[in-house]
DNA sequence: AAGGCTCGGTACGCCAACGTACATACAATG
DNA sequence: CATTGTATGTACGTTGGCGTACCGAGCCTT
């Protein structure tokens, strides 16, 4: 996580807001590049900085004991990291974790507070989020228990597609089993489905996307009914 | 759904609150009768009141066509139903469902955005119930996709006892099948599995806990866990 | 060129949960 | 007391996903 400067902020929260607020909110934002792997909260540790991205990707994970990680929120340009801090609560209930290498403004929790307390467009624009990624945990919730890992797989693949503007990416099997909750064989399984049918390509850790319309085909619903909800995109 | 007078008030939320605010709210606040089976909101469907449940129970349930509902959340004495609204939504993603007979206090959905405008120390309470809400939701997605229904069960079975403060209360096998997005013999193999074990006993939709210890053990970890988040009690 | 390392593919036995169907028990009602 | 309906129990074959283990293929380093 290094300092990155001047990079064009393509954040959709941020870019929504009136030039006032959005002037005096930058100036307490400093960007940041943040790279694949990068931890960015713990569960039950104090949330230090929230993160407003741009071109980067960050998942949101649980963690239960005697499995494999579980995600249930994916941010981006369209949100922000570090909820909780909007609501009164500076612990985090869930793993963050860099999933798509980019960058991102960023802002200390004590800095956040203030500001949020400052801008009531900001508050809206956030308690709008909030809501829109308790829709997109609850419907992953359903997905994850329903759904076969194909389709899940594939809706994972969209998702991540739509936050990183790009049908190409870098994503080992190993990584995406700890996405999905299941066994790294069951991702090989279903990626392996996929490339049969032309959908994706898939090589050591380099993905990409061949045929967005048949992988939405090929995905559950819940790829369109998280996307329909307002304010996720 | 009918007014029920002179109640209790004992909703945690509420009773919390400064006096002025609470004498402010309470009078707009409506004693109301639930009664099992009631279903509050429609997902997709405008919000038009909001609830807070004195010692009734109502679950929040995700639907996907093809399955059973499953419920992402559980809402007592606690907290409110009717989030969204606090969020500047007015539309509930979820199907909320009275799944424990017993009164409420309930306003208007125009009435609650005026009130909690006016109500810093609601807005406050209904942040961190939200944040509860999330983490809750959280839990539950994990809990679905890796513990066995025995567990499953369990859990839910104590989550209930929490909030209607009763060892013994009604729900058929076929009702839990679809909270816990499950078969109904998958209900009636696990419940039959804790009676063997004496922990709880079942006849009929009467069901008893015989041994809340023992089912605490049979349960899994994030009956605990949720639990202990600050605000879920 | 060789060795090591990461990543992906295949194989095997196992089992929880699934869909479905049918059979029993209890309760209420006429 | 017979009837009807709701609630529960049992049974059977199917299967997606699990844990585990091992092998091959590509890549980097020495």
């Amino acid at each position: 996580m290094s300092v990155a400067k001047r990079v064009p902020v393509a954040n959709n929260l941020l870019a929504a807001l009136p030039r006032k607020d959005r002037q005096r909110l930058l100036a307490s934002l400093v960007p940041i590049a943040l790279t694949f792997g990068e931890i960015l909260y713990e569960p039950g540790k104090a949330i230090r900085y929230v993160y407003f991205p741009n071109d980067s990707v960050v998942s949101l994970l649980t963690l239960v004991e005697g499995h494999r990680a579980l995600e249930v929120g994916l941010v981006g340009c369209e949100g922000m990291v570090g909820i909780p801090l909007a609501l009164g609560i500076n612990v985090s209930p869930v793993r963050a974790l860099v999933q798509g290498t980019g960058t991102a403004m960023r802002m200390s929790a004590t800095r956040f507070r203030k500001e949020f307390h400052n801008s009531v467009p900001l508050q809206r624009a956030l308690y709008r989020f909030t809501h829109v990624l308790m829709a997109q945990v609850t419907q992953t919730a359903a997905c994850n228990r329903f759904h076969f890992i194909e389709a899940r797989l594939a809706r994972w693949l969209l998702m991540t597609r739509d936050r990183v503007l790009s049908n190409q990416f870098r994503l080992t099997q190993e990584f995406l089993s700890h996405m999905l909750g299941v066994r790294r064989v069951g991702v090989t399984k279903a990626a392996g489905a996929l490339q049969q049918r032309k959908l994706i390509n898939y090589s050591r850790g380099n993905i990409s996307i061949l045929d967005r319309k048949g992988l939405e085909a090929a995905a559950c619903r819940c790829y369109q009914i998280v996307k329909s909800i307002p304010g996720s995109a």
